[in-house]
Parts: C-alpha cells; structure tokens; sequence
RNA sequence: GCCGAAGUGGCGGAAUGGUAGACGCGCCGGUCUCAAAAACCGGUGGGAGCAAUCCCGUGUCGGUUCGAAUCCGACCUUCGGCACCA
C-alpha cells in the first residue's frame, strides 16, 4: 500500500508538534502514574497485543478510542492507570523459528522493540515503565507459582485428554493447523492422541461463572455468549440396567432433560470413546464396532459436530433394560454423542428428539408418541414434536402435562434410587498443556517412586532453556533437552524428569492486569497492597473475539484467587466495551491478499497521529467499526487545520465590532452544549458524535468571528475550552494551541470543562399538533416537556374538544 | 439450524416517540489565480413548479399513536457468534 495521498494543505507541520510534544512528555514524566495520590482512582485497561511485529491500524483502532477515554478520565480528576504490555508467549514466535531459524526469543523481542516505537507515535498516556512482556521469567515465574496454588487448592489435576496428531510430521496440532482434516505442513490425514496433560477445574466454578450481578456494565451480547458457552441445564441422571451382562458395571447412566419422554425411549447410544463400548459389545458384532470406534477416531471433532453430516452408527450386539417399563432396548455407538458432555450416554427418543429421531429413522428403530401435540391424529410422526403437550403411551403418567410428567416421573426416579436430578454443564475443565517450546513451563517433575511432585515455591522459575533446537521434525524441543529434560526429584533426591508441556497462553492473560500494578514486584505476582489500591479493573476495552475464552478464564481466575485468599473481589472487570472491526476502504475485512490493508506507519508520516486519531473515532460509533477511506481522512485533517487558524486569530480584533448580545447568549449556549455532549458522548464511547459536537462549535465561531459579534472576553473563554475539550482526542494538536494561546504547561493535566446547565438548557422543540395524521398547528414547547402537558398543549392549541 | 446485531442520501453516519438526513466525505456552483491545487463562500434525498410552495421518502407488508427511522407483529437481506449439549 503506498501512503495516503495528503489533499490538505496544512498550516502546521503535525509530524514536527507529534515529536515535540512526545519528547516533552517523556523527559517531563507527564504520564507516570504514581501509587501515592490523593485523586480517586480509575483502571482503564485496554487488552494486550501480541507482538507480530507491525502494528497494525486495527491497533491503533482498538488503541487510540480507549487512550482518549483514558485521558478524558484523567481531566475528570480521575488517577488514571492505562497501561500496555506484550502477551508475547505463542505459536507465531515457535512457527518463526522453525522455518527462518530465528529464536522465538529475539524474534519476539525485536517485534516489541518495533512495536513499541510504532505505540509511542499514537501519543498515548502509556505508562511504559509499567510495561509487562509475559514471556519473560519475571514474569511466567507467577504463571508457575499461580499453577502450584492452584495445584494445592485442588483446582488442577491431570488427566488423559485427546489431541491432535499428525502421523507423519509425528507432532501435536493446533486446529487452526489443521485444513479440513489434514495436517497444514504435509497434508496427512491427522488423527487424535491421548495424552496426560495438566487441567484447571474451572467447572467448579460454573454457576458462578454464571452470576453477572456484580459486574457494572457489560454489553447483553457477551453475557449471553457466556451464558451459552457455559451451557448449564437441568435434567434428571437416568440409568439403564445391563445387570444381566455379568459385567461389574450394573447400569448405563445417561443425562437427560426430558425425563419426561422415558417411555419414548426405544435405543440407548455411547459415545464411540465410553469405556463400555468393548465390554457391551457381543462377538459377532465386534469387527464392526471397533472399525466405527477407529473410524470415530480419525474423525476431527469439527467433522463430527458437524449437522451436515449424516448420522452414523453401529448396534453393540446387546440390550439394556428401561426400569420404568422394564422393556428391553438395543444399545448402538454413534459418534454424535460426546463424551465430553453429560454422562456420554444418551437415551433415544426419536419421537421428541431430531438427532434421535434421525438415527432411528437411518437404523429403522421405532419411534413411540409418548408426549401428545393438542390436535395429535394418532399417526406417526414424520418429525421430532419437540413441543409441548400431554403425555400418552406412559403409563400411570397418561394425561399429565410434559411439566407434570418431568416432575412426577424425577420424583419416581429417585425414590426408586434409578437416578437422580443433576445439572449439566457445556463447560468442561480448561486443558493448560501445549506440546510447545514456546510457553511456561508447567512446573512439575515426574518420578518413579514419587510420582508428580510439584517443583518447590523457591526453585521457580523454571526456566526455558535458552539453547533449545528449532527442527522441523516437530519433537518438542524441551522433550529433547537433556539437559532440561533431567533432574532431581525434590521429594526422594532420586532420578526425575520434568514436564516437558509448557502452559496455554491464556494462563498470561489471566491475570496479566494485576501484574500492571506492581510490574517489578519480585517477591510476588503482585503488590498486595497496591492490588486493593488499583483493582478491579473499572473499565476493559477490546475485542469481542476473546467475548468467551479469555474473558471466562480470567474471571475464573480472579474467583479461585479469592478462594484462595489473595484477594477480595469477585470480578476482575466491572466495565466491558467491545470496539468493532475497521474494515479496508472496500468495505471487507483486511488482508494481505486483497491488498487492502492500511500500514499506520504511512498515514501518520504525513497527516500526523491526531488525524489518524480524529478519523478512526470519527468514521462511526466505536462498536460498529466500519471501513478506513484514504480520502475521508482529508475531512478530519481539514478540520483540524481550520482549527489551527481559528485558534490562531488575535481575540482582541474583535474589540472593534459591535458585540450583539443576542449572538453572546447563543455563542454561550452552544458552547455548554457542547460541552455537555462531550461529557456524556466520551463516558460512553460515543466518539463519532463528540467530534461532530466539536466541528459543529467550531463551525458557529468561524460564523461568529466573521459577524465580529461576541467581544475578545467570549471568544477567548469558547477557545479556551475548545481546547480542554480537544485534548484527549487530538493531544498533539491542542497541546501545541494551548501553548500557543499563552496557557501553562499543560493542556493534559487541566480539568474537563463543565457546563452550566442554564446556559446550555434554554432549548425549545416544535411540537407538531396533529389530529388523525393531519397537521393542525406547530407549537414551541420546552425541550423538557412531559407527555401529558404536550398532550394538553396540544389540544388546545389544535382547537379541539378534549 | 439456533442466538444476537443491523438495514436511513452517491458514501461513512446523525436523530431511540415530536420539522428525517446533524457532522463529515464526495459532487455542483462561486471567490482567489495566467492556470491549477489549496483555502474560503454557497448549494446538494427524489419528484413537480419561474416562485412561494406541494407531493413522495428511513429494507418489505401490516398494526399501535394526534404523531413512528424510533414501539409491536410477520417477512426479506446483510453481518457477527455458537452449534449433534441429550
């Protein structure tokens, strides 16, 4: 992309004022944030980078909108921490060193190094001794001393869990490594693999995870991703009797929700990967269930969550006993039931259930109306009836309401010990082990008389080992190590081996913004005194990508921490804002293959930081994102070259017109006006509308200046708050008039203004009296004015009878 | 398939029950200039009219209301998220 094209003569030189006033910045520690202040506090906190090396405008777009936010707070007198980091642990760096044969040490590093410089050009209030790289030992120290708390608490364990595997690179896959099924270096056919890895019990905290009620502001959208991603449902845990197996295991528990469809149940399905599958599969059926079971396995979970695809499944050759009607029912494997989810067993209803009903339609197993639709013919069905109705074929439960049966039936059940009401959840434990170089290492040492022992507090950290080797054979470069690989074990003195996992990135993310508060701190993850200080988090910024994930993560995080007694509230943000995507001048999204891609560095260098500033909260509401357009940051430039001149008039030129007090009186009402709008358009990260508010001011003085109707008194007072209004969204500029108007040093450390409401609330509306979509008079009624009085008003002035 | 958000000039958008289109881009006309750019001034939803003015207009169709872009119902389209969850 080449730079934009300036179309705008500019009056001031932007790039020389964005070096100047940064330069003073820094030498002047304007932006330190210090811990002693008598100002109340407020934690601003925008989501982390990663460091890719460029930053990119998508950046600047998630960056520049919460810097003025933060700014904008800070003139409200507020103790502002806004703070920036790297989350610099990840795949990109390990992926650079396989195939360029660059350490993901200094790659990283001299992305940061770059990053950094591009940072500092959007002129913002960050803090950079604050800085927090996580990648560092100062830093994953915590995540390892975080891990052995949690180890100690109970809250990780370990246990075999399936990942992807590419035979031939013979290596573990990230998905997004995988291309519809095959491995993305070498196009094999991937697999998966059980291996033992590490897991935080994040379902322990389900419910709570689910109780929103302390969090201040989070947009509906996102709760109800978590909510969904959290999955919680009430049913009833039903088991079948195969007792006349002989095996040991007497039932096969299934969940379900609708144990009120129990007497539809005509087929029972396991999960290909139940542990009762081999045992409950008769002789003449077993070459067909384990080619299912193998097949099942090749089979990536995206694949077979997939709709699309029809259902498959194979009879296991045996039956189980339904203890409710004490009929007997085929058991079948079939890979649409999960083992991850509920007990891995399902019972089949096809008559109230699509998935069942499809399968039992496929395999030409029965389907039993057992919950009747109000105007039921007495057919059968030729779909799942998945509403309400009264219950039939269900024995002594005929005539009740599916309600009813849910409840009578549960009741049943659990006098008779066949089950019990449980609740399930979607949510499963957080799987922390990656195959990976490139991460924490999981402080654990494995030996043969011991077993797992957890490395001491006072050996961390563990360190990566600097001289790893980078091959594309895809071993695990620790798993190589000998020299990492071999230790001793802290329990017996005797031979050990350490984990060669290192922990998933979202372990750094978890509790990176506690790191902010005290980032030097080595006798701890944080500062526990300044922690009560700065936190929770009072405002979190960024994309709505990490709306599940990380967001849940770290709310489970901050929970266990409290259970743990490190700290004292519950959520770790109480504000969330989800800025939107900028999209290319083309209305798509951004890439390198459709060449639309908008490189900051180029805009800034020539319109200077405070255009690219002003047109990114200019272009729509920060939420929407919306598309970047070469030429319509001409618009935002133009203004602020008016601005300049503006600014730059000698106020008492005016002295000689007539002043018009008529004129003051609105010069004055807009002026409070804006200043109103300001106010509640950047508290709420309306910065679209807050600018528009700004020209629209500007636009009235150019009007006025040119009348000569105000004296120099007026006109200095609105260019005065102009300013402190324009600073946080174009600090270069308004630092540079504000030193040119003959202000004190500086703009940034005044108040925002405030406004008087009788100047600004003189405002009246036209009332439009109409009667049947008639126009019958327009009336000027206050701008306040209540339903019932317009109505009033209204019928009088329309002449009308009341 | 489910959940969510959104549909307004040539374009980005404003207005969340009170004169739709603020603000900006683009475009048109003018001033300045030898000329152009920039800058400045004016115009700019569609249609009719010399004009004052009138009619139409916020995805589509209905409804509520004195009054609807805004509230309600159905449908269409686009975008985002999730997905065999038993």
């Amino acid at each position: 992309m080449t730079s934009a094209p300036r179309q705008v003569e500019l009056r001031f030189n932007p790039v020389e004022i964005d070096r100047k006033w940064q330069e003073r910045w820094e030498k002047d520690n304007l932006y330190r944030v210090e811990d002693r202040d008598s100002r109340p506090k407020w934690y601003d906190l925008t989501m982390y980078p990663y460091p890719s090396g460029d930053l990119h405008i998508g950046h600047w777009y998630a960056m520049a909108p919460s810097d003025c936010h933060a700014r904008f707070r800070r003139m409200q007198g507020y103790n502002v921490l806004h703070p920036i980091g790297f989350d610099a642990f990840g795949l990109p760096a390990e992926n650079a060193a396989i195939s360029r044969g660059i350490h993901p040490y200094s790659w990283t590093m001299s992305n940061i190094e770059n990053m950094r410089a591009q940072l500092r050009s959007i002129g913002a209030i960050y803090d950079w001794d604050r800085e927090v790289i996580c990648c560092l030992p100062e830093y994953y120290h915590w995540n390892q001393w975080f891990f052995l708390k949690f180890l100690e608490k109970g809250l990780a364990y370990r246990a075999k869990a399936p990942v992807v595997w590419c035979p031939s690179c013979q290596t573990v896959l990230a998905n997004e490594q995988v291309l519809n099924g095959s491995c993305e270096r070498c196009d094999a056919i991937v697999t998966r693999r059980d291996l033992e890895q590490w897991f935080l019990k994040i379902t322990d905290y389900a419910d709570e995870l689910l109780d929103f009620g302390r969090l201040v502001e989070w947009p509906e959208k996102i709760l109800m991703m978590q909510r969904n991603w959290v999955g919680r449902s009430e049913g009833v845990e039903i088991s079948f009797d195969i007792s006349h197996n002989g095996l040991e295991e007497k039932d096969i528990r299934t969940f379900t929700t609708r144990i009120d469809t129990i007497f539809g149940v005509t087929f029972l399905v396991l999960a290909p990967e139940h542990p009762l599958v081999p045992q409950l599969t008769t002789d003449g059926q077993r070459e067909q269930v384990e080619d299912y079971v193998n097949q099942a396995r090749q089979t990536s979970e995206i694949d077979r969550l997939s709709t699309d695809k029809e259902k498959t499944g194979v009879p296991l050759g045996s039956y189980a006993v339904n203890r409710l009607n004490g009929e007997r029912i085929p058991i079948y494997t079939a890979d649409y039931v999960l083992t991850t989810y509920g007990t891995g067993a399902v019972m089949g209803v096809p008559a109230h259930d699509e998935r069942d009903y499809d399968f039992a339609r496929k395999y030409g197993l029965s389907v039993r109306t057992v919950i009747a639709p109000v105007e039921w013919d007495g057919k059968e069905p030729t779909e799942a009836f998945l509403g309400s109705g009264f219950m039939t074929n269900s024995g002594k439960y005929d005539g009740m309401t599916d309600d009813e049966g849910v409840a009578a039936i549960s009741a049943d059940v659990e006098r008779n010990s066949w089950g019990s009401r449980t609740t399930s959840y979607r949510l499963r434990d957080w799987l922390i082990s990656r195959q990976r170089y490139w991460g924490t290492p999981i402080p654990i040492i494995y030996c043969a008389t011991c077993g797992a022992v957890p490395v001491p507090e006072e050996d961390l950290p563990v360190l990566l080992p600097e001289d790893a080797e980078f091959k594309p054979t895809g071993e695990s470069p620790l798993a190589d190590h000998k020299a990492f690989l071999n230790t001793i074990c802290p329990r017996c003195q005797g031979p050990g081996r350490r984990e060669t996992d290192t922990m998933d990135t979202f372990i750094d993310s978890s509790w990176y913004f506690l790191r902010y508060i005290s980032p030097g701190f080595d006798k701890g993850a944080y500062d526990p005194e300044l922690l009560k200080q700065w936190l929770p988090v009072d405002q979190y910024t960024g994309g709505a990508e990490h709306a599940v994930m990380h967001l849940l993560y770290a709310r489970f995080f901050i929970k266990a921490m409290r259970d743990m007694g490190m700290l004292d509230f519950d959520e770790p943000f109480l504000r969330l804002f989800n800025q939107g995507v900028i999209l290319g001048s083309d209305h798509e999204k951004m890439s390198k293959s459709r060449g639309n891609v908008v490189n900051p560095d180029d805009v800034v260098g020539v319109m200077g930081a405070d255009a690219v500033r002003c047109f990114l909260m200019f272009i729509g509401p920060w939420d929407q994102g919306g598309p970047w357009s070469d030429v319509g940051i001409n618009g935002v430039a133009r203004w602020l070259n008016r601005v300049w001149a503006l600014v730059e008039r000698n106020p008492d030129d005016l002295a000689s017109g007539e002043t018009d007090p008529q004129v003051v009186r609105d010069t004055l009402r807009v002026l409070h006006q804006t200043v109103r709008k300001c106010h509640g358009d950047l508290d709420r990260f309306k910065f679209n509308t807050a600018i528009a508010a700004l020209m629209e001011l500007v636009n009235h003085l150019s009007k006025v200046w040119a009348e000569a109707s105000v004296d120099p008194e007026n006109w200095r007072e609105c260019i005065e708050k102009f300013l402190l209004m324009l600073a946080p969204i174009a600090p270069h500029i308004s630092e540079e008039l504000w030193e040119r108007t003959g202000h004190p040093y500086s703009v940034h450390s005044q108040g925002f203004p405030e406004w008087d409401e009788s100047l600004a609330a003189d405002e009246t509306i036209t009332l439009v009296v109409q009667v049947n979509g008639k126009v019958r008079d327009r009336i000027e009624v206050p701008a306040g004015i209540d339903e019932p009085t317009a109505h009033q008003l209204g019928l009088y002035f329309a002449n009308v009878a009341p």
